[in-house]
Order: C-alpha cells, then structure tokens, then sequence
DNA sequence: TGAGTTGTTCTTTTT
DNA sequence: GAACAACTCA
C-alpha cells in the first residue's frame, strides 16, 4: 500500500459559507444530523413517516451545496419513479445541479455500467434484457430440449427453475441449499438441475441475453475480474445514497460495498419493519449487518412520525407485536395528534366492500379531500377487480400500480420481441416467440430455423441455402422483409414501431380473434409510449426496468383533469402517503397470503406489510373485508377476516356496520343478505352509533 | 411435425 | 383467464 496523505476537511471553509437552505430550521435534530453527516459510512434506522424521504432529498441538496460535484452522487432506490421524484424534490429546494446526479434502481445503475463494459466479460454491448418471463420461456425451450419434460417423475415447470435459479444467485447460495429449504421434493434432481442452471447461463452468454438478475451478477463479476473497472466507477461514486435498505439482498449488499469501495461515503436508509421484499432473496437482517460490513459505521435514528394521527399509529404500533420476530420499534407523533379510530368494516360481500369504499370517496371528496390524496390498498393485483368495476360504473377516475402491466400482455410481448431481435439478431428467445407466431412453424421447426439464423455471420434477415418447407417460406420472407425495413438506421423509432405493428396486426387478430380490438388498442398506446423516446436500445431497456403500468383502462382516466384516485399493491404503495388509505380484503388467505401459513418468517413478512399498508395513512384508514367470498366448484363459503387484526382491542380499531338504506340499523347481527346457516358470522362487536348513522345515511 | 381441442390446475408481491 | 398436458387429425 502506498503511503496515504489524509486530506482534512476544510471546516473553515464549510462552517463560513452560507449556505441557500436553513437545514437547521427546516429539519429535526435528528433528520439534521443525517442530513449534514460527515463522510464514512452511515446508517439511518428511519420508522414510518419519520421523513426518510425528507431527509435523503436534504441529504442531496446539502451535498451539492457543499462542493460534491452532483454527477458524483449516486442514488439508489428501490423504483425509478421514486428517485425521479426525490431529484425533482431536490432541485425543487436547491437547483437544477440537482438533476445531474445519478440515480435509479440498482438493475438500471448496473445495465449502464455493462453496456459500456460488457465485451469485458464476453457479452455483446447491446445484448438484450429476459424478463422473468422470458427467461422462463429459455428454461422451457432447455427442458424441452433435454428431454426432463418426458420423464417418469415431475420435473419442475419453467416458473419454478427460474424461481429456484434466482433465488440461488440473490441469496448468494448454491442451489442444493435453495432446494434443501424451498423445494425439497425436488432434491433427487438437483444433477439435472446444477447442469440446466449451467446451461441455462451458457445459453444467455451465447445469445447476448442477460435476465434481471444478471445485471446485478454480471457487474459484480466484472468488478472482481477488472479491478480497474471496480476504481474507475467508483471513483466516481463520492457519495453512494441507498434507500430502502431493508429491502436489499446479498447481492446488493456486495454491489454498495463495491461503489463505495474508493470513497468510503455511503449514507443507507431503512427500516427493518418494513422489509417486504424477502421473496426476492431481500432480508431485513441485512441492514443490521451493515455497520460489520462498514468499519465504523455510523448509526442514526429518526423515531418522530410527521405522517399519521396518533390513534393510527397506535394500531401499527401494536400490528407489530404480534410478530414472531420483535422489532424495537414505537412509533410517536406530537405534532399530528388525535384524529378518528382507524374502522374496521366487515361487508356481507365483494360488491358491499367496493359499495362502501366507492361511497365514502365520493364523500370524503365532496368534503373536499381530492380524488389523488386517497388510495385503495390491496395485497393481489387482482384484489381489486370488483372495485374497478364499481369505479367505473361510477366515473371515479382512479391509477392502478402494481398487477398486471401492459408489457406483460402477449400482444405486447410480441411486438417487443420483434425490437428485440432487430436490436440483437441472436436474441433466440426473441426469435423463438416471433417465429411462432408464424402459421407452419410450432416449437421443433424454431428451433431448427434459429439454429440457422444465429449461427450466420453476415445478415441474418436474408433467407439462405437451407432446406425450408413451403410451409412456411412465404411468411418467413414476410418476417425478413419487415425485419429490413425496420432496421434501417435513418427510420425513426415511432415508424419502426408503426412499421411492425402493421406487419403484426393481421397475425394479432387471428391468434386473438376473441378480444381484438382491445389488444389492438393497446398496441395503439404501445406506438405513442415510443414517441418519447428516440433510440431503439433505450427503449427496450427503458420496457424491461420500468415496466409500462399504464393499462388501456386508466387511458381514459388520465384525459380527465382531475388527478385520479389510487389503487395499488401494497408493495407498489412503498414510500408513498395518502389522507385517506382504505385496506380492502383483509382476509386470511389473502393478506396474509395463503402461501404464508406454513412459516413464521413469511407469515411475518405478511405482518409488516399490514404495518406498510397502515402506516401510509395519514387521517383516515379503513381496514374493510368480505364476508363471503366465491370460489368456483365451491360457491361461496365464509371468509375469515386477516389473523392480525381480528384480536385488535376496540380501542385501537373500532368495529363498524354497513347497513343498507331503509333497512333498520340494527344492532346485531348486522344487516346482510341470506347466507347459508354454516356461515356463523365472525365476532361481531356493537358498533358505535355514529358510524353506523354515517353509513346509514350514505346514499346506498 | 403442427394445429386444434379439451380438460385440469393454479393464480403473490417486483426489478 | 392463462398455462399446460394430453389428445386427435392432417
């Protein structure tokens, strides 16, 4: 090691300056002192609603006030859209320097990092991005090839490996421990297995392809096999801002020490509580283990809550003891204060619950509460179906985040995969989808012809010598055709999209003949999403870490002017806070998740994200579920509400009625139409008055 | 070998 | 409602 001179901070100079934003006054004591930190390593424990966001927001602003140049700070968080909003939010206060620093997810920090290094690590620099689906589909086409999908007993399905190959490389782990632990019935397997995960990366190498988790992988093989590279980048991370550290695993873990590796700057924010990201190999024991990772760290805490009322943070406060695992953790709030119990609505069924949620938004927002400071909370995607319906009937315009994404959908997916391989021709899963699409050509004969094509140097959109079937030569000469036109460098993105979605309509409407014209809608928003974008490589990167969450629904919602109403997963809902949070289908089966029964860990996961979902509220929370619920073959049968509320003192969670208009409210039972006797209704307590006159009056 | 049909199973959360 | 396996027919 070379001899080291320590530079001093200047403090003269520091303490002199005067500086644009009065840090001291707009920030709480503990907020300040994470926000002015010297450098070295940081740790900020920050409960729900204690200004984390605030706080890295001042952090960078007082950065870039202090002489860091702002290309030199990196942040990372957990979406893209919240490191725009927390840029925005910091040039809002400072300037537009703000804008110049660096910031993203971890998956788009990494795929710059590689498309300016990967031919280092034997990739070509525009190698192509697999979602997970479309990594599943290679493991598919693999297994196939291997022939495991033929034998005597059940090999494991395409979802499955990959959940079991990635669960190996976030967890760090070899894959017999992943078995061992999630999928024993697998085990005698596991040769079969080590050789398709061998394959499998084999494959993604020859073809240029790389899945969500290579990203994070292959940076850190880069790191450890180049470490000039491992200097250089971070030489250029003084300052690394991490948040949401809770929801980091091992693998970026490594990729933060490795950022900061020159520097030694590195200020990281979570909260152990909020950790809901353990499927995705995320384990909330990782932030303990950040000070050993990081010679003297430092450890801050921020504890004051400027979100919620008090009697909210009650209620999440004693959610939380009822984990297996405790957390040292109270939540208070004196500057918010009281404010109404936190009600819990059971609803005779699925169409009461959303009648109930829809009704009290009309109210709260006649009462003068806008439409976009309200949102609906759900565990599944899909939980919110029936309120979408009912949203609808009623003009509610409303956004829905998390669920189904329109880059999910087949037709989208087509249309992707033919960028794709216009982009990187040896994109073979890409071409496998495309040739199927094709009539004549079923799995065998794609295989066959990729063989082909991706083993030819020159052009691979020129039909060759090879022994093709009248089947299929006309609508391959189609596809080339298309595929030449498209490639042609002087055409705009938006005409090269336009281009391929008139060469892919008529196979559209044939393979959908039943839902057309909603798929072609769709396609129709897909050409104006490419509008804002110029570079084709951009823009399929741009698909694969951002995924569209615009459905053809919320089209509509968005041309009025009102901003819209909020439904949104949990997890999607991380960060944000609203006025009002309405949690629908607290049910056991559903929140916690049925997959969730069988371990602590994971019934504790669904703990705290019971504890996100209250805690995004800032007034008003109603916690509601069905009674009944319907499940085909099995008609409606009983619903019990979710474990972790059902024992909740009324103190803390007060019990109300829906009643129908007209009909008596009656003290109990409550009001609700004819159930077959065996459904005995869950502990119904005696509502208080007020509540059930509110809901009484509402215009049912 | 591909296409088309039928029945079955399973459906979390995200980059 | 989609993905999948198992079937038949061309």
């Amino acid at each position: 090691m070379a001899r080291q001179f320590v530079l001093k901070r200047d403090s003269v100079v520091t303490q002199q300056r005067t500086l644009t934003i009065a840090y001291a006054d707009e920030l709480n004591p503990q907020q300040y002192a994470a926000v002015t930190a010297a450098g070295g390593p940081v740790l900020v424990i920050a409960g729900a609603g204690t200004g984390k966001t605030r706080t890295l927001v001042y952090r960078v602003a007082y950065l870039v006030e202090t002489d860091t140049r702002p290309e030199e700070i990196v942040l990372l968080t957990f979406t893209r859209r919240s490191a725009r909003e927390m840029l925005a939010r910091a040039t809002a206060l400072l300037d537009g320097r703000c804008q110049q620093v660096r910031g993203g997810t971890f998956h788009a920090f990494c795929l710059n990092l590689l498309r300016r290094h990967a031919p280092k690590i034997g990739f070509a620099r525009n190698f192509t991005i697999l979602d997970a689906s479309d990594a599943a589909d290679v493991l598919d086409v693999l297994r196939t090839a291997k022939g495991y999908h033929r034998g005597k007993k059940r090999f494991p399905k395409k979802r499955s490996l990959y959940n079991m190959f990635s669960a190996a490389t976030n967890r760090v782990l070899p894959l017999q421990e992943i078995l061992d632990v999630r999928y024993p019935q697998f085990l005698d397997y596991l040769p079969e297995l080590q050789e398709m995960q061998s394959e499998y990366a084999r494959y993604k190498r020859q073809h240029s392809l790389m899945d969500y988790d290579d990203l994070l992988q292959r940076s850190l093989e880069l790191f450890e096999q180049h470490d000039e590279v491992r200097r250089e980048v971070a030489a250029r991370c003084r300052h690394v801002l991490v948040d949401e550290y809770q929801d980091t695993n091992a693998l970026q873990a490594a990729l933060v020490r490795a950022f900061a590796s020159v520097h030694g700057n590195v200020m990281a924010v979570g909260d152990d509580a909020q950790s809901i990201y353990r499927f995705r190999g995320a384990d909330f024991r990782n932030i303990f283990q950040f000070p050993g990772q990081f010679p003297q760290t430092t450890v801050l805490k921020l504890e004051q809550n400027y979100r919620s009322t008090q009697p909210i943070l009650d209620l999440a406060n004693h959610v939380l003891q009822e984990a297996h695992q405790k957390y040292d953790k109270q939540l208070f709030s004196d500057a918010k204060g009281k404010g109404d119990l936190p009600a819990l609505v059971p609803a005779p069924d699925n169409r009461f619950e959303s009648r109930f949620v829809s009704q009290v938004i009309l109210q709260l927002r006649e009462q003068g509460t806008p439409l976009n400071r309200m949102a609906v909370l759900f565990r599944s995607g899909f939980n919110s179906y029936d309120l979408e319906v009912e949203l609808n009937r009623r003009n509610i315009p409303f956004v829905k985040y998390g669920g189904l994404k329109l880059s999910e959908a087949a037709h989208i997916k087509d249309i992707v995969a033919h960028l794709k391989v216009v982009e990187n021709p040896k994109d073979a899963a890409a071409w496998n989808r495309i040739l199927q699409l094709l009539s004549g050509i079923g799995p065998k004969t794609a295989h066959q012809l990729i063989e082909w094509i991706t083993s030819v140097s020159e052009d691979p959109f020129v039909l060759e010598e090879r022994p093709y079937s009248p089947r299929y030569i006309e609508a391959l000469k189609h596809l080339f055709e298309t595929m030449r036109t498209v490639r042609n460098p002087a055409l705009p993105l938006t005409e090269q999209v336009d281009t391929l979605v008139s060469y892919y309509e008529p196979i559209c409407k044939e393979k959908y003949y039943e839902d057309f014209p909603k798929r072609l809608q769709d396609l129709e928003q897909f050409v104006a999403l490419a509008d804002a974008f110029t570079d084709r490589a951009e823009f399929l990167s741009s698909l694969a870490l951002d995924p569209i969450e615009l459905t053809s629904l919320d089209a509509d919602a968005l041309e009025e002017d009102e901003p819209p109403l909020v439904l949104s997963t949990i997890h999607s809902a991380k960060g944000l806070e609203f006025h009002t949070v309405f949690l629908i289908h607290a049910l056991e089966g559903v929140l916690p998740s049925a997959y969730s029964f069988k371990d602590n860990e994971a019934l504790d996961e669904e703990l705290r994200l019971l504890y996100v979902a209250i805690t995004r509220a800032e007034e008003n929370l109603f916690i509601s579920y069905p009674m009944v619920q319907y499940r085909r073959y099995q008609g409606d049968f009983l619903a019990r509400p979710c474990r972790f509320i059902a024992d909740v003192p009324e103190r803390l969670l007060e019990p109300c009625q829906l009643v129908e208009e007209g009909a008596p409210a009656l003290p109990e039972p409550p009001a609700r139409p004819a159930l077959p006797e065996k459904a005995t209704p869950p502990k119904q307590s005696p509502s208080r008055k007020k509540d059930d006159a509110d809901i009484a009056d509402l215009p049912f």
